[in-house]
DNA sequence: TTGTACCAACA
DNA sequence: TGTTGGTACAG
């Protein structure tokens, strides 16, 4: 993430550049955050989390970066420090805190309406109220009492709108019906992209779509014999679980809408000391919705496919979860795929998803037959509601049981047992599904058994052993399960029935509320354990890793693994010479001491960006301290900033105090507390205006915590020394030809021609004029008080000790120094960078100066990068430094290749900056001298 | 899911 | 003018 705002301060020195001006460089790259977004954010068309996405990335990514004939050095992430575990610990709960808040006020806002609603139906002015939502209301038969009204509407409009609303729903209600009957005679003649199914109300719609899918599973069974052939039923197979695929994305959706209407709509807690009049209220209206108790099953439901993309060895077998098809299901694959494996998964990132699908459809058998079962494997997953649900649920559905039962996990299954009466106008589907719930103490197996009579599923994914043991397990396990589930459920019915009847004669009100709060409590747990599961479940595995690391082999492309953060370790590679610098989004390269950043480079609708460190200082007036006490501002992985901070006033803070390192923040810290004290008599009319402003920020106790800026300056990084070599790629995939092909190509072309265009200065005057007011003065009053030498400079350049070892420093000086070292006042070359202090944090003292020693500091990358061929280097000319003239020069880029056509440019190419960065732009012309 | 960009509201 | 929070979107 880095410093919030970071690269907003930082965008004026900035240089787009033509990537074609990487060639031969070597460049480290954070793969991490790559694997992580994969795995988390990566979706399909359909939402859905793509597999192997990982894989998928990093292939495309490395042939972007083998086109350009960068030589790339992949960094993976080691462990996280405990600071920054701790700042997104912090980060979470605050988050959960205020989402807390929120809700309780919700809550209570709630509550205070219901009350005042009730108050005002005792008095016999409900039928002026508006009535309620249509989601909130299924019955007409309940008495207004019990009607939850909807939020206030202009009163005038009362009367029209309800008599609207009435009708409106006698037609939906119709609709439904229409639907129902349909679907009975033909699943699929209902039209779900029509209009007429789009206007019924999510529950309806998410009922037609459960009958469709529950129609699509039974038609296999039921009406249509399973192929012998086994290349065609493979894809009898397959065009089912599609379909029903479909359905549940489909349903997914609908199950969002009505989360969201039921989130604004419907209550969620009520406290044991409410109100009667709220209870009743409540009551009634779980009353009044026969869909309640299929709601509460819904919660278990809601977002059951978000786990699919949960990591998983790369194949496994089409075992337990399948829908007892027939199929190769005793199949245990091996913990760690060997390199075929990995191959094989490549060979199906490669392929689009859906187009994997489609194909496999169409060529029968033409994919592998694991392929093909981890196609299954995946979507029977998804198609089985119940198996990505939260722990410790046990769930039998049997069919054609008459009625729907729910009890809550707290005691006996039987005591919280509620009834809902068959619906009379509604025959709804769900009338024919028993459900049963409760909680079990140790749950280790899923089966399913899919012939239309019997589902039952156990699960507890917090115990969750590895798949293939499950797999194994299932085979001797399952059967005795359903025995024991069934006795228990046939028992029950009995006792049910009987109940049922009790519970509907007598007042409901006290059940149902106990009900509902039990449930709502089990519900809510159950929930946030859900979702600290998949949490869990989508972090990068050490699976994702090594699969990763086998990729990048087979591309012959070095990677090292970081003791810790892989920005930290970019960074140092950066200043021991061992990189050119660095290809990251992550501001927080800078602060562990990176000194050339090419940003963007992955980014489709961007153009890349290079940063280097000599320009923050002499554009910004910014060192290695200074951004560092910006951190502290602004807030970053390691600290939570200050609020009200951003890095327009962070500047501010940084021109007003002054001194090396930590000082600024110190005295800040100092004078933020004898302000606040003189604050209640009166404020110092000598108070800058900036100050005046700075008085009224909120400083946290501690501040600042000291240990931020340690962790900054003294990452934990590998200073192994070893030189990097790059191999030729030995990718013999099926169908990566055409993403391959071109890089190919330009891989084998012997020589590169010297490009003397290779550096841009695309509208630079425009983007590198610091438009604020406010930064122009901070930045420009803080180099001036730097250059006086003043009050803060008691070390000497670091440039100025960089220079002096500059041939010999790379290996020398980083062999065997460690940042621990490292002292107060000390002057360490770590790393023989040409920051040569880590931890002395001292001005600039001549900023001229210093440009020129940085230009010329990065010269040959002697023997740290072997394989650097011309010395080729674009640290000296794409300084600032040279006022040479411009030239049209065509900007030549792999966009065609790399990047996906579908994607327009956003909105930003049409604004001002994005144009300016458009194709044929300006190119500066240097004279290269080479080192070598 | 998360970060980023943009917009509107607010100070 | 800057910060913040909400929203939309892309990787």
């Amino acid at each position: 993430m880095g410093v919030h705002g970071l690269w907003r301060l930082l965008e004026s020195t900035g240089k787009p550049i033509n990537p074609e001006t990487l060639e031969g460089k070597i460049l480290a790259v954070d793969i991490s955050i790559w694997l992580n977004q994969a795995v988390k954010g990566v979706r399909d068309r359909e939402g859905n989390s793509v597999q192997n996405a990982h894989l998928l990335t990093l292939f495309h990514r490395i042939c972007k970066l083998l086109f350009f004939r960068i030589k790339p050095v992949f960094v993976f992430d080691g462990e996280a420090p405990l600071l920054k575990k701790q700042t997104l610990a912090l980060r979470r709960q605050r988050k959960e805190e205020m989402s807390r808040e929120s809700k309780q006020t919700n809550e209570k806002l709630l509550r205070t309406f219901l009350k005042r609603q009730a108050i005002k139906a005792a008095l016999g002015d409900q039928s002026k109220e508006p009535i309620p939502s249509l989601s909130s209301v299924t019955r007409h038969e309940v008495d207004d009492m019990y009607v939850l009204p909807a939020l206030p509407v202009a009163e005038e409009k009362n009367e029209s709108s309800s008599g609207e609303e009435d009708k409106e729903w006698e037609e939906m209600v119709d609709n439904y019906s229409t639907y129902q009957g349909e679907l009975y005679d033909n699943p699929n003649s209902v039209d779900i992209n029509s209009e007429e199914f789009a206007s019924l109300p999510p529950e309806m719609k998410h009922e037609i779509l459960k009958d469709m899918k529950e129609f699509s599973k039974r038609r296999r069974t039921m009406y249509q014999k399973p192929p012998q052939n086994s290349g065609d039923f493979s894809q009898y197979q397959l065009t089912g679980l599609l379909q029903r695929n479909l359905l549940n994305q489909r349903l997914g959706k609908v199950e969002k809408e009505m989360c969201e209407r039921s989130a604004g709509s419907a209550p969620q807690v009520y406290e044991q000391d409410s109100e009667q009049k709220s209870h009743s209220i409540e009551s009634n209206r779980l009353v009044s919705e026969d869909h309640s108790h299929y709601i509460l099953i819904k919660g278990f439901q809601g977002g059951k496919r978000r786990a699919a993309g949960r990591p998983e060895p790369l194949w496994r077998p089409a075992c337990d979860e399948q829908d007892n098809e027939p199929g190769p299901s005793s199949e245990v694959p091996e913990p760690s795929p060997p390199s075929p494996c990995t191959l094989k998964a490549i060979q199906a990132a490669m392929t689009d998803s859906s187009d994997k699908e489609d194909d496999q459809i169409r060529n029968g058998s033409g994919a592998s037959p694991r392929t093909l079962l981890a196609i299954q494997q995946a979507l029977a997953e998804e198609e089985n509601p119940f198996v990505e649900q939260a722990a410790n649920v046990q769930i039998s559905v049997r069919h054609p049981a008459p009625r729907v039962v729910l009890s809550s996990s707290d005691d006996e299954p039987q005591d919280d047992t509620v009834k809902s009466s068959p619906q009379e106008n509604l025959n709804l589907k769900w009338n024919n599904t028993k459900l049963h719930l409760h909680e079990k103490d140790s749950l280790l197996e899923s089966s399913s058994e899919e012939d239309g009579e019997e589902v039952v599923v156990q699960r507890n994914l917090a115990l969750l052993p590895p798949r293939h043991e499950r797999g194994t397990k299932s085979n001797d396990e399952s059967n005795k399960a359903q025995l024991s589930v069934d006795g228990r459920c046939g028992e029950m019915e009995i006792r049910q029935e009987m109940e049922e009847k009790v519970t509907f004669a007598a007042p409901i009100c006290e059940e149902l509320e106990a009900l509902e709060s039990s449930l709502q409590a089990e519900q809510s747990s159950l929930r946030e354990l859900k979702q600290q599961q998949e949490r869990m479940a989508n972090t990068v595995t050490g699976q994702m890793y090594l699969e990763s690391q086998e990729l990048l082999q087979l591309f012959g492309v070095p990677f090292l693994v970081a003791p810790m953060e892989a920005e930290a370790q970019c960074a140092a590679l950066d200043r021991d010479d061992h990189t050119h610098g660095t290809i990251t989004d992550d501001s927080d390269v800078w602060l562990f001491g990176g000194r050339h950043v090419y940003k963007n480079f992955f980014s489709q609708n961007k153009y890349v960006e290079y940063f280097q460190y000599s320009d923050l200082q002499n554009v910004l007036g910014l060192d290695r301290a200074k951004l560092i006490n910006l951190a502290y501002l602004l807030g970053s992985d390691y600290t939570e900033g200050v609020a009200g901070v951003g890095y327009v006033t962070g500047m501010e803070v940084l021109n007003e105090f002054t001194g090396p390192g930590l000082e600024p923040l110190i005295q800040f810290s100092k004078w933020w507390v004898e302000a606040q004290e003189k604050k209640r008599l009166v404020a110092d009319p000598r108070d800058t205006k900036v100050k005046k402003k700075l008085r009224e920020l909120k400083l946290h106790p501690g501040f600042p915590n000291p240990a931020v800026a340690q962790a900054y300056l003294q990452p934990c990084v590998d200073q192994a020394e070893s030189s990097f070599s790059w191999g030729r790629p030995q990718v013999d995939i099926r169908r990566t030809e055409e993403t391959l092909q071109p890089v190919m190509k330009q891989l084998s072309t012997q020589q590169t021609q010297m490009r003397i265009d290779s550096f841009f200065h695309m509208a630079q005057q425009e983007k590198n004029a610091i438009r604020s007011q406010r930064l122009r003065r901070a930045v420009t009053c803080m180099k001036r008080k730097e250059r006086n030498g003043g009050e803060d400079g008691e070390e000497g350049s670091e440039e100025e000790s960089s220079s002096l070892s500059k041939s010999k420093r790379g290996k020398v000086a980083s062999k065997g120094s460690n940042t621990k070292g490292a002292t107060e006042g000390e002057r360490e070359v770590v790393g023989g960078g040409f920051l040569g202090s880590e931890v002395t944090l001292e001005p600039l003292k001549e900023v001229s100066c210093t440009n020129q020693v940085s230009q010329l500091d990065k010269g040959p990358h002697s023997a740290a990068a072997p394989s650097q061929r011309d010395g080729k280097d674009s640290d000296s000319s794409s300084s600032d430094d040279n006022g040479g003239g411009g030239r049209e020069v065509a900007m030549v880029t792999a966009r065609s290749v790399f990047e996906s056509s579908r994607r327009g440019c956003r909105g930003k190419s049409t604004r001002g900056r994005g144009n300016a960065r458009g194709r044929g732009k300006k190119s500066e012309i240097k004279d290269r001298t080479f080192s070598t």
